[in-house]
DNA sequence: CCCATACAGGACCTCAAGGTCCGAAACCTC
DNA sequence: GAGGTTTCGGACCTTGAGGTCCTGTATGGG
């Protein structure tokens, strides 16, 4: 599993929350039921999202999330790295502490180019972008249709 | 992480094996001791190699693991398809089921390159490859040098 | 034959991630 | 300000990976 099930869930949501697109806040309830996500679950997600400054929340009636900022302006990496920590993107494949270009492991110089690409996608990928695939046609966010 | 623990220490066991390069086998307890790597929990990691047809095993005196096949012939695809399955080549990267071609989620179209230079990353290297890289070096397998 | 050696494999323990629940705090409407 | 709605945040349960231990069984040498 390259992102943890909570990073999944991050992603999925902020990407709702671009797609819909409306002023104002989307209730963590309505998030969980078109998503097919555990609510009290994705509750505790969104909490590290906000303390991220990614999103904002608002209790009370008429509450719920918002994207802290524009879609634009958020990229698919921060979410990762507010989530599943930059692990991903800085770890050795076989686990080695201090893998690195001085102190190398056997696959390191062949490792590190494909990580690269991994990071280089998470990075270049923001929510306006994607969420516009999202709506655009035949792309999905749950199991159904979204 | 990108590889289960297991696995880590499956191609680090295969590495060690590939880059002893002895005529006979070589015991577990000397694998483990020289990687660091727990002797229980290595053995029944090694079973799962042996089950698989890529190590094979010989038990009492001068007993203990070996290569089934020349080192060119193993990919380090192979192992990590026995010991965490092809999820890491096939599955998609927000966890939807059923993500492909035909009903891609959002990220579809870029996690699908940037899984096939993994892919290939794993199938194009070789345990004997990647062993030369070993002893050619500063490269090592353990946490200190090899 | 007998025994030391080494893998095979089952039973068990530990711990963190995943998942659930409920009361507290904040906010809006009336 | 009273009450309903919604997030916040702690406490708790469950599950599977990671890790340990012990007995069984095969092999080779004395």
């Amino acid at each position: 599993m390259i992102l943890s099930h909570r990073c999944e869930y991050a992603v999925r949501t902020a990407l709702f929350l671009a797609a819909a697109d409306r002023s104002g806040y989307v209730a963590v309830r309505e998030i969980s039921a078109a998503l097919g996500i555990p609510r009290p679950f994705l509750s505790k997600t969104v909490q590290v999202l906000t303390s991220a400054g990614i999103f904002t929340s608002m209790r009370g009636p008429a509450g719920g999330l918002a994207l802290a900022r524009p879609a634009s302006q958020i990229s698919l990496k921060e979410i990762v790295l507010a989530v599943d920590g930059a692990g991903l993107f800085t770890e050795c494949v076989l686990g080695l502490p201090g893998c690195g270009d001085r102190t190398p492991c056997p696959l390191h110089d062949q490792w590190s180019p494909a990580r690269a690409r991994v990071h280089d996608m998470f990075a270049a990928a923001t929510l306006a972008d994607t969420a516009v695939r999202t709506q655009a046609g035949d792309f999905r966010l749950a199991l159904g249709a979204l």
